[in-house]
DNA sequence: GGTGAAAGTTTTTCTCT
DNA sequence: AGAGAAAAACTTTCACC
């Protein structure tokens, strides 16, 4: 765990917030000048405490409509088998987050799809057919009432 | 939703990915100059399409062990019922993201924790006393296998 | 680890097509 | 809408504290 002083949380924190602040307004937000705020940022890029930038989408706008957790359990959760299905999800780009969990449910997934249909086919053609798959239960998004990924610092 | 060509999406697909890009060098990738690139981008932002940049931070090395996925069911599903639970979650800067599902569990909850105490502590102190709650359910994240917040564009 | 100034890029505006 | 040139701003390096 890398040692990070008040500042570099205070910088993170704006980052997280605010991916595409200027160095210089970010500098003066957490009271240094621009030179050893990049130092403080690459270092923490270096580090891979900031692990990356992503811009963040309207899903509906982009024709995205459905977005679904899916509940999967598996038939065996030796590691090989484990990580036999984590490397299967990886490679479904509908499946943007794959967690696995402790008790009953091994992982959960959230899926993103177009539409109803789009993800039906997905459900029967991609996802129950995987290996190792032995229940899968899926809900449905009604809403995203709150959306603030990363940590709370 | 909005009109969008081929260039648009090749372009939030790049910033999705790499939400630090500089101007000149996505329009490069998607065969522009730099001020009809930026110019699409600025409009983006406008339409919120782009709802905002964020840094994606590694939570472990920051000191922030538990990623907890929590499944709510609430005693009343009446809109005003939903709304101030949603609201009472909005306050709390543990839950990271509140999805309002069909079926069985009105919610499911993402909830980032220091470590198991101060999970333990926000649970019962903070999330099964909150209005409405019937019924909580939680399981700890072991390991996430796969992360890449966004759509499949 | 921080500062100030200078050099190199990038963003941004303007004008033209 | 997109391109090229110019101005403004930002990033990045350097020498110094």
């Amino acid at each position: 765990m890398a040692n990070l002083d008040q500042i570099d949380r205070r910088l993170l924190a704006e980052l997280q917030n605010e991916g595409r602040v200027t160095n210089v307004e970010l500098a003066h937000r957490v009271g240094l000048t621009a030179p050893p705020c990049l130092r403080r940022v690459r270092s923490l890029e270096e580090a891979g405490v900031i692990r990356g930038y992503h811009a963040e989408l309207d899903a509906s706008q982009l024709g995205f409509a459905i977005t679904v957790f899916a509940m999967v359990s598996l038939k065996s959760q030796a590691e090989e088998a484990l990580t036999e299905f984590e490397n299967h999800m990886r490679g479904l780009p509908e499946v943007r987050e794959v967690h696995m969990l402790n008790g009953e449910i091994d992982f959960i997934l959230k899926i993103v799809s177009r539409d109803l249909q789009s993800f039906q086919e997905f459900l029967t053609s991609k996802l129950t057919p995987a290996p190792n798959v032995a229940s899968v239960k899926t809900s449905l998004t009604i809403r995203t009432a709150k959306y603030q990924p990363g940590v709370p610092l």
